[in-house]
RNA sequence: GGCGAGGUAGCUCAGUUGGUUAGAGCACACGACUCAUAAUCGUGGGGUCGGGGGUUCAAGUCCCCCCCUCGCCA
């Protein structure tokens, strides 16, 4: 048995996340959880919310709440719709814990130690009217180039060119719209990833078995330009990690909150903490996931998160643990994605674009959801969200293929032999034939799932289901029981076992239905199925089931017209 | 503009280090079956692999140029 930590790259947490963001890390995330679990092996698998920064900070005063509180609702609101998709984390934590705090302090204790840390004087916005420093993109202004008139301090949309605030023509706060705006001195800190640069790309060539989209992006930031250059890491906010230097103030940096992107990846670490605290569990219980002296030797760390997000995991996160010169574990592969698009364009949280989390089980179980997304899983490009596409796919492969198998088998037992399963026949040719069909794809199954290749594993289980299909077209036990009940009956215990199966194999893409078919069989066995004619003889003659509702119902032509026009533009 | 990822059947996508008639699912046509959610199973039509050059006995697969899409640019 293997010990495998997973995490997901963690959601901001100012708004419900709409599919695209899911099918980018949780989703993948959890299916590759489930699987390890259901192969018997020890599995951590760790999310939260990143809950700092400006952003929240403005979400919170937009909806009249104090930022603490907006979180505290938001988390639960997003935990609350995870559960609903059936993300099956260990711990769903929040990076304004105190365990993240104390973390976070920690490690940025050990990088001053250790001389990774510089302090910098520098010059930036202040609204006088806000009482706050301004980030570049809270500053609009006219851009000197275009003309246009809503540039950003870092960047006009209009003309694409880069500015720095002070470019802007008269410059105003994007928060209050005050001009009452001054360049005041402040002192930040920063991560030194010059100093780590050799360290960091050495470990990065190392990893020559990680998805090409992880490497490039992770190497083109090393090299692009002046190569990998130093972060700062602090901001002059009120509302995240106070910078302390470990237990000890840091002079000079009072009032000063740690930058959110270098305390969003140690919540990683604070959120099994968090995990250990919630469950009566030790310190040493979560440091045996995190400390190689204490036991994460022999832990395989796998992170999910869209390609967004690799630069902060390939490069800034690892020169925080490697900075520390403590002994935390690394990550051993990082599975990113690219974005799902939304018929024709972006999802767009903004504009209320495309379907969201809450929206999505609001017109359909997380199932239907899970199987579309992961079976589209942008991995080797962009992919597109269309909803023929998913009307097509969930029909076809849900309700036609796997829930009319498991429909046809049942209902054709009781109504020929009860609902027990019959005892008569022995195995012949073809069945013998199936067995032999389904361990060979099966193993194929499982080697996608081990490589995380998701959509490959995605056809490979369809193909799985098909060949029940196939077996029972050839056999057609309906014609047989006329002339021999007792080889049709062989034929139908073998395949209520093969429904058995295909619940086994199939909970990690989609839980619930697996779940359901599992206790109309009257089964709790879940044992993973090495040797498929053992699995396919669990259910002894005898055993009772109830036949099962539909499981999978269609989506219908006038369903899918309505959602295309409700969720096409601005979100009510 | 620079960098990165893509452009393969009507649609969504596979195509190992270049090697036999380029594959799958859906959709479509025809056939089989009638247990089942008008489901299933079989057969078939359909692609000058973005365009143009080049290397090679051989290129979707390597090199160069161009076009288009998407993303990133601290």
């Amino acid at each position: 048995m293997a010990r495998i930590l997973i995490t997901s790259a963690i959601p901001y947490i100012n708004g419900i996340k709409h599919l695209g963001n899911l099918v980018g890390s949780q989703l993948p995330a959890d299916l590759y959880a489930r699987y390890m679990r259901g192969r018997g092996h020890e599995v951590m698998f760790i999310c939260a919310t990143d809950e700092h920064g400006t952003p929240a900070e403005l979400a919170a005063a937009k909806a009249g709440k104090p930022v603490e509180v907006y979180c505290t609702e938001m988390h639960e609101i997003q935990k609350d719709i995870a559960a609903g998709f059936r993300l099956s984390f260990d711990h769903f934590g929040r990076s304004s814990s105190a365990r993240n705090h104390k973390l976070t302090q920690h490690f940025a204790g050990r990088l001053a130690d250790n001389g990774f840390i510089e302090e910098v004087s520098e010059r930036q916005v202040f609204s006088v009217a806000d009482n706050r420093f301004l980030p570049d993109r809270y500053i609009e202004g006219t851009c000197p180039n275009c003309g246009y008139d809503k540039a950003r301090g870092d960047q006009c949309e209009n003309c694409t060119k880069q500015l720095d605030p002070t470019d802007l023509i008269n410059p105003r706060s994007a928060i209050s719209g005050s001009t009452d705006l001054e360049v005041r001195e402040t002192k930040h800190l920063y991560l030194r990833q010059r100093a780590l640069k050799d360290e960091i790309e050495a470990w990065i060539d190392s990893k020559t078995d990680w998805p090409v989209l992880t490497t490039s992006i992770a190497k083109k930031w090393l090299h692009d330009g002046d190569g990998l250059q130093d972060r700062g890491i602090t901001r002059d906010l009120h509302w995240g990690v106070p910078v302390r230097k470990g237990d000890a103030p840091w002079p000079g940096m009072e009032s000063k909150v740690f930058y959110v992107w270098f305390d969003a990846p140690i919540e990683y670490i604070a959120c099994t903490a968090e995990w250990a605290d919630a469950n009566g569990k030790t310190d040493a219980d979560w440091e045996r996931w995190w400390r190689t002296d204490k036991g994460a030797d022999d832990v395989r760390y796998v992170q999910f998160m869209g390609k967004d997000n690799v630069p902060f995991h390939t490069l800034s996160f690892p020169a925080t643990i490697m900075g520390s010169r403590e002994p935390w574990k690394l990550v051993d592969y990082i599975k990113s994605f690219n974005y799902l698009n939304y018929d024709g364009g972006q999802f767009s949280t903004s504009q209320g674009r495309g379907v969201f989390m809450d929206q999505a089980l609001s017109i359909l179980p997380a199932d239907y959801w899970r199987w579309w997304l992961l079976s589209h899983a942008p991995e080797n490009s962009d992919s597109e969200f269309t909803w023929e596409n998913f009307q097509a796919s969930v029909n076809k492969d849900l309700a036609d293929v796997l829930g009319n198998l498991i429909s046809r088998v049942t209902k054709f037992c009781r109504a020929k032999f009860g609902e027990t399963v019959p005892e008569g026949g022995t195995l012949g040719e073809r069945e013998q034939a199936l067995i032999a069909e389904l361990q060979e794809r099966l193993a194929a199954y499982e080697a996608c799932m081990e490589a995380m290749e998701i959509r490959k594993a995605a056809t490979e289980l369809r193909a799985i289901w098909v060949a029940g299909n196939e077996y029972l077209q050839s056999a057609a036990p309906w014609t047989v029981v006329k002339t021999e009940p007792e080889r049709a009956q062989a034929m139908i215990r073998l395949s209520l076992n093969l429904i058995r199966l295909y619940a086994v194999i199939s909970r990690p893409f989609i839980p619930d239905a697996a779940a359901s078919t599992m206790a109309s069989l009257n089964c709790d066995d879940w044992t993973w199925p090495g040797d498929v004619a053992a699995a396919l003889s669990v259910l002894p003659a005898g055993h009772a089931f109830t036949t099962p509702e539909v499981l999978f119902r269609k989506i219908t032509d006038e369903e899918r017209v309505d959602w295309q026009t409700r969720f096409a533009g601005v979100r009510t």
